[in-house]
RNA sequence: GGCUACGUAGCUCAGUCGGUUAGAGCACAGCAUUCAUAAUGCUGGGGUCGGUGGUUCAAGUCCACCCGUAGCUACCA
């Protein structure tokens, strides 16, 4: 009998879009449990949007909706951005439904039933205009160690200090602009330190991973505190039992969301019993993907609400990390902060797939995203090696041989070994490593490439003697290729689908790669895949910059917020003599620079071709960046930056200093 | 600031218990090839393993400190 398996991705937060960073997980748990239904097991893979807080309460405010019509519409929009990218959630529902409130309620009373909640008075800051209390990213001042302005109520950017909102010096409120006042509440406390015994032991069981299990020691081993589950109204959540004004704090109800959708799930007409899935001694696994943000939330407090509450526990969480692009994090004014739908307009949604897939590894290392890597990859390997397989043979089946495929493998042994790998790729999947699954199945693909070019079928044809060979060496190929196609059915499903149609046959079944298709008629073969060409990534880069313009989105990322004097005097700039300009071969708005900086000479390129002449430049003084880190470029190195104004094309204009300036000089 | 991770070829990553000359793919160069969507095959160049110091017969691997990146730090979600 297979397993039974429920699968959640964290929920996402329905204040926003969907972006690369929620594809990564979510298309990380797509794969395993496509993998999981490959192998015929039961998976079911639930998710929700996380609709409560202060956050979305605002936000809805701030379009003049009710927050439940706000949800509605972001619902709506993240499951279309899903869809698109091919995740395939068994239920997407919403935590602002009935099934959490029951659920919620009926966990929150065994807490209280078994004296695991209490209740104490607490001062938080609160805005009198607004009538509210504030959360701590809702309140900025001045970081009591450091001094410095417009910090967030928790830590402070500039020197790293972390403290409570109460300690920051002159507090104002960002929602009214109003000074907070100290205001005493009672909030509700789950006890959680009960747990720490079951906590350490849970947690070092392999249930997360080993760099995980070390964080959480952090927080078991310096004590636990009971844990905050209450916020006062207003907000935007389900009332605590016996109370009119207190709510379920998010992060309380948000992990029930799965339970509640899962349920959801069954009402919605699925066979399936609740309580074998939740009950404390069941046999169904429970996975959950999480980003290393939320550890804490999945693997100390939510363990231990299932464990009050009577509940399994979770079998797995499977952390990943963040998503970095060129080593830093995504960023709105460069466009790397790239939405779902945007992409979706450019590009095919399996070269992500694929690209995060080569990359994934089971571990919480962050993944860097570098584009003329992800155009490269997908590119070579995709549609060079491994469709490029059935593109090469299928033309002699059908032109040659009437689509029939050789009633015999041509080459055992090489046959074989595309069985045997079976295992070892199905334990990858397994454990969630798919960059080593992926670089398992392009070797695979190699061989076949080399064995079709030993083989030469394009000679063979030919001689009339040998003409049932070619037959026999492009049958292989495409059974080959059948091979790769059904390994790589969890992370390219759509591909997968059309080489099913390719090779007429059933939906494929992981164990179909143990026989091979023999006398059997296959299809006219059509592309599987493009090339994908790096102008198509530049424009959704471009577009991308252009959404936060018009977006107006809150700067949550300080995009252009103030910079200390410190953050200024990190950038060097000199003036540089400019000693040589000359065209670049190759390169549209390329001009390749000898700059003089007075003690050393260095090579820039600049793109101001469409602006000037490489003539003109010489012996003009320009403003350079001097310590700016060396840039690979396709043409050469390049080791500064020259300054220049204007929005591109023939309107750029090189900034210069006035009479006097000498090449080296500090521009201060 | 404290903590948890990470830093290896131009790029993206492997590298097991410390053990021979540090590997792969992409990119690049040369040759071959023309079935395939300019796709393939063969050969090759390319490394101060972030830095400094230490332990050891032996360090990419262990230790200390430093630099850089990311996350957490319980009311951001």
């Amino acid at each position: 009998m297979g397993r039974r398996i429920l699968v959640t991705s964290a929920l996402p937060y329905a204040n926003g879009a969907i972006h690369l960073g929620h594809l990564l997980e979510h298309i990380q748990t797509d794969i395993w449990v496509r993998y999981q239904k490959l192998r015929g097991n039961q998976c079911i893979y639930v998710c929700a949007d996380d609709t409560h807080g202060a956050g979305t309460m605002l936000k809805a405010e701030e379009e003049g909706v009710s927050p439940e019509v706000f949800i509605e519409r972001i619902r709506k929009e993240h499951i279309e951005d899903f869809k698109g990218f091919l995740i395939e959630h068994d239920n997407f529902h919403t935590t602002h439904s009935e099934e959490t409130r029951e659920l919620s309620e009926l966990i929150y009373n065994k807490l209280n039933d078994r004296g695991l909640i209490f209740i104490k008075k607490i001062e938080r800051l609160y805005d009198p205009e607004r009538q509210m209390f504030l959360a701590d990213r809702f309140v900025k001042g001045q970081c009591p160690r450091c001094g410095s302005d417009d910090q967030y109520g928790d830590n402070c950017d500039l020197c790293g200090a972390t403290y409570d909102a109460t300690d920051l010096k002159n507090p104002r409120s960002l929602l009214s602009g109003a000074t907070p006042e100290l205001k005493a509440s009672e909030h509700y406390f789950f006890d959680l330190a009960q747990y720490t015994d079951m906590l350490k032991s849970w947690t070092t069981s392999g249930a997360v991973q080993p760099e995980v299990a070390n964080k959480l020691a952090e927080w078991l081993d310096s004590g636990l505190r009971a844990w905050d589950i209450s916020r006062d109204a207003p907000y935007f959540g389900f009332l605590i039992p016996g109370t009119t004004d207190k709510y379920f704090y998010v992060w309380m109800d948000a992990p029930i969301g799965y339970m509640a959708s899962f349920k959801h799930y069954i009402k919605s007409g699925n066979d399936l019993a609740f309580d074998d899935f939740w009950q404390v001694d069941s046999d169904a696994e429970l996975h959950h993907f999480i980003g290393k943000d939320i550890v804490n939330f999945h693997a100390l407090f939510w363990p231990a609400v299932l464990e009050g509450a009577g509940f399994r526990k979770p079998t797995r969480i499977h952390a990943h990390g963040f998503i970095t692009v060129d080593g830093t994090k995504m960023s709105k004014s460069r466009g790397t902060f790239i939405n779902a739908a945007t992409y979706l307009e450019y590009l095919n949604p399996e070269y992500l797939r694929y690209y995060y897939a080569t990359k994934l590894n089971g571990t919480i290392d962050d993944m860097d995203i570098n584009f003329s890597d992800f155009v490269q990859r997908v590119n070579s390997d995709l549609v060079g090696k491994i469709v490029n397989i059935a593109s090469r043979c299928a033309g002699f089946i059908s032109k040659q041989f009437g689509g029939e495929l050789a009633p015999a493998l041509h080459d055992e042994a090489l046959w074989q070994k595309f069985v045997d790998a079976k295992d070892s790729v199905a334990n990858l999947y397994e454990a969630g490593d798919t960059s080593k699954a992926v670089r398992e199945i392009t070797a695979l693909a190699d061989l076949a490439n080399q064995y079709i070019a030993q083989h030469e079928p394009w000679k063979t044809i030919k001689d009339p003697d040998k003409h049932s060979d070619v037959q026999l060496v492009c049958s292989q190929g495409i059974n080959l290729f059948r091979s790769l196609a059904i390994y790589l059915q969890p992370i390219l499903p759509a591909m997968a689908e059309a080489a099913e149609r390719f090779l007429n046959v059933e939906r494929f079944r992981w164990d179909d790669v143990d026989a091979p298709l023999l006398a059997h008629r296959i299809n006219k073969y059509q592309p599987l895949f493009t090339r994908m060409d790096k102008k198509q990534v530049d424009k959704l880069i471009e577009a991308s910059r252009e959404d936060d313009v018009s977006g107006g989105e809150t700067a949550d990322e300080g995009e252009d917020a103030i910079i200390s004097i410190e953050d200024f005097a990190k950038i060097h700039l000199k003036v540089a003599e400019i000693v040589a300009a000359e065209t670049v071969d190759g390169a549209d708005k390329l001009l390749r620079l000898t700059l003089d900086l007075g003690d050393e000479q260095r090579q820039v390129f600049a793109g101001i071709k469409s602006a000037y002449e490489a003539d003109e430049l010489v012996g003009r003084l320009a403003v350079i960046v001097a310590n700016l880190a060396p840039r690979e470029m396709r043409f050469g190195t390049s080791e500064g930056m020259v300054l220049a104004a204007g929005p591109g094309d023939a309107d750029i204009f090189l900034l210069s200093p006035d009479a006097g300036a000498v090449p080296g000089m500090d521009i201060h």
